[in-house]
DNA sequence: GTCTATAAAATGATAGAC
DNA sequence: GTCTATCATTTTATAGAC
């Protein structure tokens, strides 16, 4: 680095904080975790590595805070869209997936991470194991309560129903990432229509 | 290193690389291959890190060379088991369910790889784009072959099934490495019941 | 076939000035 | 809030002896 980057701009740290996390996650989902250096998120955001150290304490803190922000963001943009609309259990989780596939790179974020994390030593491991029953238990009572309503069929069993679309969404969201063309939302909702989840 | 472990054993070349590539085929399945070190691979196997590179010239040889070699040993087992069995999808498939609950190893060097891959970066980028080409386009055939028997539904799209299970399997394999008590083949039968494909 | 030695580069993190 | 300087490690790969 030459003496012409110093003496870079000062702003404050929200801001900071906004820019790096938004780098951060882009890196993290095209290369991981590990294959991801501080030093390369530092010079796409502009500041010098230590820089970027001042606001997130280490690698293992930024990637934890790029997990929970997004993780948050998106769920609190699907419940906004549904407020009020007594919704389905198809509406919500096709409302997931239409979001999604406007958004690879938060796609690609919680595939790799999710993939990379069955490490236990991973930063992540344990988010991921919570994440994944939470999103289970919501589909669980979304099923539940469309049973009570009359239209999903009452033998349909909850858990492994849960368990099953979480297992095609995520399959669905990497072939679709690693190729384009796939009808990731359309298949999903054939297979939606085809447990009488409606 | 200290000087106890110099002079080791001398193994014939065929050996050794057989040693080498079971011990790194377990540490890229829980690593990586960005996590994972030729160091750490060299010392578990009992050589130093230059004489495993002596068998295989460089880290991208040889993540290469364990996919390969666990890919096609894979294939030769199921496709053994079921040679002159007039094998209908839901055998050749369910075969490979059973086959994998008994090697979370191998489904979790696949699960971590097929993600850390859809960087074109990674050196198995292309491995796991033709492999999941190879995949669904055996699976289209044998669903075309099911349903000229009669045992499948005509109406069946081919290429959308193949995406679709293909995408369940790989899903549930991600839930099941984290949570083993998922029960992986029982939910993939209840898809392919479900789908009429038998 | 295996080792020691070493190069050459990259990485995460800390100390301290401004 | 940001930088320079620097440390301590780690990592892939090569050279050359036995």
């Amino acid at each position: 680095m030459t003496r012409a980057e110093a003496g870079r701009v000062r702003r404050p740290a929200a801001l900071r904080r906004e820019q790096i996390l938004s780098v951060a996650a882009d890196a993290f989902a095209v290369a991981g975790f590990r294959g991801t250096s501080l030093a390369e998120v530092a010079a796409k955001v502009g500041v010098s590595q230590p820089g970027l150290l001042h606001h997130f304490g280490s690698k293992e803190v930024l990637i934890l805070a790029v997990l929970e922000q997004r993780d948050l963001a998106d769920e609190e943009y699907v419940e906004a869209r549904l407020e009020g609309v007594d919704a389905t259990t198809r509406d919500w989780l096709m409302a997931f997936c239409r979001r999604n596939e406007t958004q690879p790179g938060l796609v690609r974020l919680f595939t790799v991470q999710a993939a990379e994390s069955l490490d236990p030593a991973h930063p992540a491991h344990d988010f991921f194991f919570e994440r994944n029953q939470r999103v289970r238990n919501r589909i669980e009572q979304l099923v539940s309560r469309d049973q009570e309503k009359g239209i999903v069929p009452a033998s349909l069993d909850q858990a492994g129903t849960a368990v099953e679309l979480v297992a095609l969404m995520n399959g669905l969201q990497l072939q679709w990432l690693r190729d384009p063309s796939v009808d990731m939302c359309g298949i999903f909702e054939a297979g939606l229509r085809r447990l009488e989840v409606r």
